[in-house]
DNA sequence: TAGATTGTTAATCGATTAACAATC
DNA sequence: TAGATTGTTAATCGATTAACAATC
């Protein structure tokens, strides 16, 4: 049975299905709750729960078939038809996330980057072609790019986001440490490195006043 | 008054921070948990609950002093005393994340990076020389690494998590997609691209089958 | 003083975990 | 059949939000 999804649930299927597609679990052809659970650390019951809401499920005794689940997880979360995205910012974190080529197997498709600075524009990074600010509406509209990836400066990240969300932009992911302000309908997820760091460096310091 | 601190409140202390840091706020001397909130899209109890686990105090009727909240934040967030990191996976992330220079300014110090390809040793990759994975292990101890930074294939993630571990390192910050098992008293902190894309992914299919 | 704002204690909400019936 | 494993309903746990007394 397919219900909603909480973002936690929803946030742990790409780790299941990496699991999945690992070399250490090609041999099953069934797969056991426990066993994944154990394999990722979870608890059983939550696996079952959260691979309910996806699959099409499991067989009493025998657990889930792998193949199957791989595929219905790519299915929900849309690994099939790739989404294209444009990019703000071709600064150095930009620039990397341009040359990462690890999104193609999320179905992540980034067709073009955008920068302030116009030198920058007709240069390529990563296969991705650099442009001018002043074509992004024009772009968004022409190819029905519903994601956007700021990179830019905290300072510039609010009204870059404005002009995503005018130019028919759907879904932010915002790589900038500053919170943004959307309408309703539009989604924004933070990619919070600041946050990740502070809980390793607590993390140490409790260590060492203990 | 100082107390314990959930993860999700340890995750928020650097927004706080950023934007008590950020042009916009340069004016106020001090700042209401309501002004805050409001900037942040938050509600004004949680920032309360939020700050009181870090910060002196606010005066009633007045708010947080500016100055000192943004004092008390980077010195509970270890901004001040830097940490040592290395890096393992001179790969697009890992270069990636070597030119990037941004976590200076959360106290995070990369002192070197290793690679399996024993070619790329001895080259740079801004101003961080990449070494051969059989000097981790050395490095680690004489200068004291506590964070390591994985950014290799999802195959050899595990491996490198536990020369890590045996070299002395506390705190993991994993970029490949997939769970590592270390010992209690590690941590683990995956910084998890596949779940974020999984959120932006399902938003925008959901929003087409309204 | 009156009123705004803090900080704390209690209520709510949602996610995780437990218990258990269903089933192959 | 017996037993392992699923899927669901109920209980627990923790984070968020509400209510309100304290205070400048």
């Amino acid at each position: 049975m397919v219900t909603s999804v909480s973002v936690q649930t929803l946030q742990r299927l790409p780790i299941y299905l990496n699991l999945l597609k690992s070399d250490s679990m090609q041999s099953a052809a069934y797969l056991s709750s426990k066993a994944i659970a154990e394999a990722l650390g979870l608890h059983e019951i939550q696996v079952r729960k959260d691979l309910a809401s996806v699959s099409s499920g499991g067989k009493p005794k025998v657990g889930f078939c792998r193949i199957t689940l791989i595929r219905d997880l790519e299915n929900y979360l849309g690994y099939n038809d790739s989404n294209d995205a444009i990019l703000v910012g071709s600064g150095k974190l930009g620039k990397a996330l341009l040359t990462y080529d690890g999104f193609k197997e999320y179905g992540l498709n980034i067709v073009a980057a955008f920068d302030n600075d116009d030198s920058l524009a007709g240069q390529k990074e990563g296969n991705v072609p650099i442009l001018p600010l002043t074509k992004l509406s024009d772009i968004c509209d022409r190819m029905k790019i519903r994601i956007g990836i700021i990179t830019v400066p905290t300072t510039a990240a609010q009204s870059i986001c404005d002009l995503m969300v005018a130019s028919g932009i759907l879904a932010v992911w915002n790589f900038a440490p500053t919170h943004l302000d959307v309408p309703e309908h539009i989604l924004v997820k933070n990619e919070n490195m600041a946050a990740s760091l502070a809980v390793l460096s607590r993390h140490l310091m409790e260590k060492f006043t203990d």
